[in-house]
DNA sequence: ACAGCTATTCTACGCTTCGTAGAACTTCTT
DNA sequence: AAGAAGTTCTACGAAGCGTAGAATAGCTGT
């Protein structure tokens, strides 16, 4: 599993921030709109690396093809944040620290959603 | 703040597993016990570059230098979390998915670790 | 069916990181 | 002071990423 690198990483921030599907022009006017210039060929690229990586799936039947994230970026963090945890060692550990820094907010969104599974 | 290369984190593994600080020669030690054979001075590289990282911390009055892991394992875990967390946007969807996808036993653990009322 | 335009893929290059280690240099020990 | 033990410098190849031009494919109107 691959991490994104500086530019995917802004490239799925536009797909996951938008609600359907991108095309790469699409793409391109949103970086642009955050100030930033790019070849559209650059996003094609980059797209077509984040289809191979899974993180994008495309419609190729539109004509300028569009681009729609495979997960959410909820799921995609979280999806992170089990598989830090996966090599942990000591789970337990790594979950009071975790816990331990948490803000009051998270600690009380944690006690709710655990609340209720048993 | 990087992340950690293959070997970088077999080293860092090594330097968590043991109980004091250790030399490149130990790790070497404890590489080779992995089916892993290099040489001492690829370890010194690795060491290093650990080092400007922020990941170890070496005692250069000792000989053959000793160092140490600034972090604990499970800190270091906890802080990767709490990094990912960081950067995603709606913290409650990524919660729910996160605690949606813990087994049983973690569960437990953090309802510990949050205490029974919220 | 063809010309011209639009869109997509191929190819490429420079930069950085990482695995890997020899060569050169430093520092003890005797 | 010589030799051994240890450390730093320098380096190189592979891979990933940002970046985009060149080549190619597909559509539209006449």
């Amino acid at each position: 599993m691959g991490t994104l690198g500086e530019l995917e990483r802004a490239v799925m921030d536009a797909i996951w921030d938008a609600d359907d599907a991108l095309s790469a022009y699409d793409v391109q006017a949103q970086l642009e709109a955050d100030g930033r210039a790019l070849a559209v060929t650059t996003l094609l690229t980059v797209l077509s690396r984040l289809e191979k990586k899974g993180f994008v799936a495309s419609d190729r039947s539109a004509r300028p093809h569009r681009y729609t994230a495979v997960a959410s970026r909820a799921d995609h963090v979280a999806e992170l944040m089990h598989s830090v945890l996966g090599d942990a060692g000591d789970r337990t550990a790594v979950l009071e620290r975790f816990v331990g820094g948490v803000s009051a907010e998270d600690a009380a969104v944690l006690r709710q959603l655990l609340g209720r599974s048993g």
